[in-house]
DNA sequence: CGAGGGTTTGAAGTGCATCAAATAGTGTGG
DNA sequence: CCACACTATTTGATGCACTTCAAACCCTCG
């Protein structure tokens, strides 16, 4: 019982969850279990009977979805607090996309036998659960502006942006958050494309890149420069992808 | 009050508010009303206060956001059946995009306070929108997919099939729902790539094309062409965008 | 130190955008 | 019912952005 009281807690802290009384968290942890993975690991694949939600502890976990052709989509890089295979409820209890781990990873998988039980009496859990899902249709259609309107430095300048702590002091120093292969997928872009995109924001903007790290020497100067294509100011943190 | 049962009844035809029980849609439906508009209103702007979501009678609108540098992003063509607007809820009581009637237009407009009143303590229908909002998030996902690996003339093709009834008989007729530029848009193209794209796709597939009427002679080699860079496999009507 | 993956660079090709202009189609007033 | 005005659509020419293929480089880890 250690366990299930230290996810509960867990729970309690992530966005979608925050809003629930104890008493529900408790039901839903119930029949959790913890499990961690390491790189490379292969949760589940698109179509695959769902039997369990997850709720990403820690690590980076890729969704993703693959063409007839062998192309890869990348629907989401989810890591602490998110959620995933819940949406298999709609869907004939299947999951939508293959999930991947990228980096090591805890997961906390829940069964959705118990969600689904908990959906058909507790409106304050549909309703967060509502709440969760329409702010991650927003972000998914600025996904799409994103994709049809900036190009592609603007779209790694976007994603520094966001990367950018609300708290900005003088001088900014962030760190890429996975490796630039998967962050060009993430960004729908070739890595070669990313690694010339980068260079020409560097041009653009005044960074300073050294690996993965990266230096904001002038966040006006990027912001202007990234943020004149998209419909949503700065700082747009949540709203955007 | 006769107005107000039409109402009601065609609430009980939608997607979303099919499954909601006779008392529910009445509530709803109370201070709801009826509006016509004709082509090129604007109902309203990203960022306008909400006091009302819609759910569209007939004829075509669109959802859309504008950037600083004065380019247009649709979010989403709507007609009959679908609802906009009902977001605010979550978003301060704004609406985070603009809409226009492409298309005469009938929409029912009701008072987001009772929508959110009625969230308070109807179950049903929170879990009603949350596999609505879900089912959406699935689509955009999708369309985000086929920007990212179809060709301009693939995501014509697949834009058509989604028009094909599910009842396939030999040669199948189909019309442009709306106008092609409106239709380039929607896609994420320029007019001018539509046209040049629409042509390729006749002679790759070999449609006939008179006008916004277009005849699919072999719907096997459209589908052969079109989906091969899509995950989903055909016929994929609700499942894509 | 060497192997292997991640990353960058170079060269060439493709697809879509852009600008300009012609053509087709539609609704209007005469 | 026709001519005009206006918009939608197509076509042509050109440029740019991103992709592709190939190869070099770099970095980490055994």
């Amino acid at each position: 019982m250690l366990t299930q009281l230290k996810i509960k807690d867990f729970l309690r802290d992530t966005e979608v969850f925050s809003t629930l009384e104890d008493e529900s968290l408790e039901r839903l942890s119930k029949n959790a279990i913890e499990i961690n993975y390491s790189k490379g690991k292969l949760l589940f694949v698109a179509g695959d009977k769902a039997q369990h939600f997850y709720v990403v502890k820690s690590g980076w976990i890729k969704l993703y979805r693959e063409t007839l052709d062998g192309n890869m989509a990348i629907i989401d890089i989810l890591s602490s607090g998110q959620i995933f295979g819940e949406t298999a409820l709609f869907e004939s209890d299947s999951y939508t996309y293959s999930s991947e781990i990228v980096e090591d990873a805890g997961v906390i998988a829940f069964p959705l036998h118990d969600l689904q039980k908990e959906f058909r009496t507790n409106n304050a859990l549909t309703f967060a659960m509502l709440e969760y899902v329409t702010s991650y249709s927003r972000r998914k259609e600025r996904e799409i502006e994103h994709k049809t309107l900036q190009s592609a430095p603007q779209r790694i300048g976007c994603f520094l942006l966001r990367l950018v702590p609300s708290t900005t002091s003088g001088s900014i120093v962030i760190h890429l958050p996975y490796d630039k292969t998967l962050l060009a997928a993430r960004l729908g872009m070739q890595p070669e494309t990313f690694s010339r995109a980068l260079n020409k924001l560097k041009e653009a903007t005044g960074l300073h890149v050294k690996g993965a790290t990266i230096e904001i020497e002038n966040i006006d100067r990027l912001i202007k420069f990234t943020c004149s294509a998209c419909s949503s100011e700065y700082p747009c943190q949540d709203k955007c992808n």
